[in-house]
DNA sequence: TCCTCTGTAACGCGCGACGCGACAGCAGGT
DNA sequence: ACCTGCTGTCGCGTCGCGCGTTACAGAGGA
């Protein structure tokens, strides 16, 4: 992202963080990748670069899918696999086609 | 959810959240909408039930959006909006159809 | 009667995002 | 030399929120 946009519109981080009505401390944070992108910045972002905010928040979400995945492995291996019938899943309109 | 996935699979909320390995308060929050669907109950759910954590997420985060942008708004308006330009964009996979 | 289910409420904990202040280093312009 | 603005990083405090815990009260079956 420091790589693309920010030279793609030709802008410092102080300047990019005052667009964003942020502090630079919390864009520094989000660069560094010790924070995580928010609905809030991915609506930022979306306004201030174009960028759709489904994609950053695509992005963010699989990688906290795959974090607490792993984290998590303990855990799940308690919990009984269970199949709900396909009727209900289709009614639900979660027809693993989503 | 309630209505679906729990008859579904013939279950009591209790049972379920113990199958869960939950407090039957947090499914008790989770039902009412009182609190939102983690991605640590959404890997629960997968395995709980069969239903793609994909599936509960989406929702979640859709839900999300819709609030953050309406409270967002008035800081929305006060950031530029600005256009990446084409060829950056699709450099960072962000082509609009992601 | 006792047990299990149900719903709801209040308290506290921990984590994570954020703002604020302060530091030091490095340009550039007066 | 001085001031200004950018850079990165640190620590502290706050706030929101998901969760566990405890405790309540009601409904229904053994």
């Amino acid at each position: 992202m420091r790589e693309h946009v920010l030279p793609g519109l030709n802008l410092s981080v102080s300047q990019a963080a005052r667009d964003l009505v942020v502090t630079r401390q919390t864009l520094h944070r989000i660069l560094a990748g010790n924070a995580a992108i928010t609905t809030e910045m991915a609506l930022r972002l979306e306004k201030f670069c174009g960028v759709s905010s489904q994609f950053w928040l695509d992005r963010q979400h699989q990688y906290e899918l795959q974090r607490t995945k792993s984290d998590l492995a303990s855990v799940l291996s308690r919990i009984p696999s269970r199949q709900l019938v396909d009727t209900v899943v289709r009614k639900m309109g979660a027809s693993d086609a989503e």
